[in-house]
DNA sequence: TATTGTTATACTCTATAACTATA
DNA sequence: TATAGTTATAGAGTATAACAATA
């Protein structure tokens, strides 16, 4: 029989455990034609009326070099719009039609939450998220 | 004040997690000129000599498209060795290069996993273990 | 018919370097 | 000098389609 040497190892399970979390999501956020780091965007956006896109960035944890094609694409849709702030930076607010889509996108957000915790007990979640947060906070 | 309306989210903090785990143990791997991958394929085959292709894309959940390349490129580095085993495929196993390799492999896989679980309580390391497997084991 | 392995191709996310303009 | 934003480019992982050879 095969041994599979990495099924103990909780760096591996994570990696695993997220990458079937974000497979499960992208499908759920293609019907809305978005991608994850796009609806994470919208979602910050909207929580957050004229952040800017360095702001979201360190948020998020994604680079001011992958950030610029981001937004754009979202302001090229017509879900963004970007106000100057000063000579360097826009505020971003979602328009009409991103705030509707936005809402769609929280509520596959809460579906896509609900399945992953249904699989394990009330008590376990407490304790995920806990450690979750403990595993990338510090560095 | 900004906020984050994604850090409440187990989902989330599991994608943050993950991706933060995998960079560090990237560059870790990287100093053995070796992707996550890769390195994650010497360790399955060092546990199951004659292990064939197919049976690792299924136990490392990679497609039989993505396992090629990754195998070929370990043979052309004189890592690994094919052996048939029927008409259609072959055992694998490491050479003596691989094998010395190898061992580097799960050093730096046990310290990448030590400091990983230095962040969070011994009584934490068990539930995480438990929580990360339903997690994705399920489906 | 099902499985193994392969090639070609594309997509998503991430990373780095180099640059302009503004503070 | 530091920051905001941009462009170009590359790497890593993953996904699909199509195919040949074998079971």
């Amino acid at each position: 029989m095969t041994v599979d040497p990495l099924e103990n190892l909780p760096g591996y399970s994570l990696r695993r455990a997220s990458a079937a979390s974000m497979a499960k999501l992208a499908r759920r956020f293609a019907a809305l034609d978005l991608r994850p780091t796009e609806a994470s965007v919208l979602m910050v956006v909207d929580a957050n009326p004229n952040i800017t896109q360095s702001e979201i960035g360190r948020m998020l944890d994604v680079a001011s070099a992958n950030m610029a094609p981001l937004v754009s694409r979202l302001a090229e849709r017509g879900l963004l719009e970007r106000q100057p702030v000063d000579g360097r930076s826009h505020g971003l607010a979602l328009t009409r039609t991103g705030s509707v889509l936005t809402t769609k996108v929280k509520k596959t957000a809460t579906e896509h939450e609900r399945d992953l915790l249904r699989k394990i007990t009330p008590a376990q979640r407490k304790v995920l998220l806990a450690i979750l947060r403990k595993l990338w906070s510090d560095n």
